[in-house]
DNA sequence: GCGCTCCTATCATTGAGTGATAGTATCTAT
DNA sequence: ATAGATACTATCACTCAATGATAGGAGCGC
């Protein structure tokens, strides 16, 4: 599950249990865990039982869940956080004036995770989906690929195994690769029904103040509502987003 | 910080350094995590690299702060947590019948933390509180406290001091002890102006399907616009709010 | 310059984490 | 009922990773 390094140990392999556990959305039992994340049945049992005592896991009937605990560092996190805190007004004006939903996500290990939202005036989904983990290879993911340190990138695109879009079409490792190059290119992406269908995406990147890849800021809308050269109208105003964001880290 | 078990040691300093810089909503410099948890500086350089390392703390010009690794196991918890998936739609009800904000919250350690909110129509705040941490004796934690179990209840009120409410008033251990029994006795408690000033909040107790204490919900008003005696009026809905609660578990 | 604070790196010691083993509980199938 | 899975809990000797004292850099103010 993560790399077999001898220092860190034992930590390691307790946060190892923890994004098992956090993965995986059902109820997870302590040997489904243990051979998730190759420990040792009984460490695993060490570990959960220390996670559970301190409300980070709790024991349900059907297996282990993530406990309360978690909460609270969510909760600090975007009152911390100077990317989470500047990115709500900016989405907000993005949104009034595309009345599309926006959204700010940052990398973290080999994903993306949507750190602030703002929904469209009709919106899609009640449910908060702050947290929500996705991937670099599809859709505005591509964006943050395609910036990342080149032997980074590298590393991922090994890894790679051709995956079929919600569009239908099949990308291998060339097609990715050609976005990529297009992202970089163009300063922003353009996704048509590639993650989930019938809805179109336009993402841009964030750079900090010297350069560095913060997150991706993007609008989404359903391909029923809107076009792919209606979309490409916004591109000014989200990159502006993008800056005014910069401007303010 | 806590316990100083010998047992699961690393696991529980590592746990220790996390909700150092959880509580404190500022970035924390390593020297002042060293000695806020009373661990030993080259071991809270050593834990703090992990944790870095792994994206759960990040490293500002300003100290440290949580990192965006946190956020999925919020956004889990809440798709994984039966109590947080029921809570929505009964307080959605909630609201709309008495046009308040209303809140549920759980135990967590001393603490009370916030799982789920539906704001009334008129929203006090655009932040999104889920996680928030709140004490419990004052206010709706009373009710929490009052139900805990006998020596657990004890323990935490071994250590209480007296406190200055948002009303003025000062708290002392029996003022504090005859709130417990009132809650014990009438089954909810009324709250004027204990944790905030100019707001009253009713709260009640949520029992599972086997009489275990599960949280509390509550329902919250500005004194400006809701008098006690209307906030009473309310009583019966909040508590057969609780009821659906504990009828979906 | 000196002194102070904060952070990083090194390394011998040791005790906490480890994992094999055995024991218990629960369920299904026959 | 009995057998036989499967899932979980408890025990304990070994050893290797966590520990913390120490020393070394980096930055800042006086």
């Amino acid at each position: 599950m993560a790399a077999t390094n001898n220092q860190g140990r034992t930590l390691d392999r307790a946060l190892d249990v923890l994004e098992c556990v956090t993965s995986t959305h059902e109820p997870i039992t302590l040997t489904e865990i243990s051979r998730a994340t190759g420990l040792h049945l009984a460490t695993t049992q060490r570990v959960i039982g220390q996670l559970v005592k301190r409300d980070y896991l709790r024991n349900t009937p059907r297996g282990y869940t993530l406990g309360p605990q978690v909460l609270p560092m969510s909760h600090s996190f975007v009152l911390q956080d100077r990317l989470a805190l500047v990115s709500p007004s900016v989405l907000s004006a993005l949104t009034d004036h595309t009345s599309l939903t926006s959204s700010v996500f940052v990398r973290v290990a080999d994903r993306r995770v949507l750190v602030s939202r703002v929904e469209a005036p009709n919106p899609l989904s009640y449910q908060f989906p702050v947290g929500q983990v996705l991937g670099l290879f599809v859709g505005g993911g591509k964006v943050m690929l395609a910036h990342a340190d080149e032997d980074d990138r590298e590393r991922l695109l090994d890894s790679y195994e051709p995956v079929t879009l919600a569009n239908g079409r099949v990308q291998d490792l060339g097609a990715l690769r050609a976005d990529l190059e297009q992202v970089r290119k163009a300063g922003y992406f353009l996704a048509e029904s590639e993650r989930s269908r019938d809805s179109l995406s336009s993402t841009a990147p964030i750079w900090s103040p010297d350069d560095r890849l913060l997150g991706t800021i993007n609008v989404v809308a359903n391909s029923g509502d809107v076009g792919r050269a209606e979309l490409e109208e916004h591109t000014s105003t989200l990159l502006q987003a993008s800056r005014r964001i910069t401007a303010q880290m």
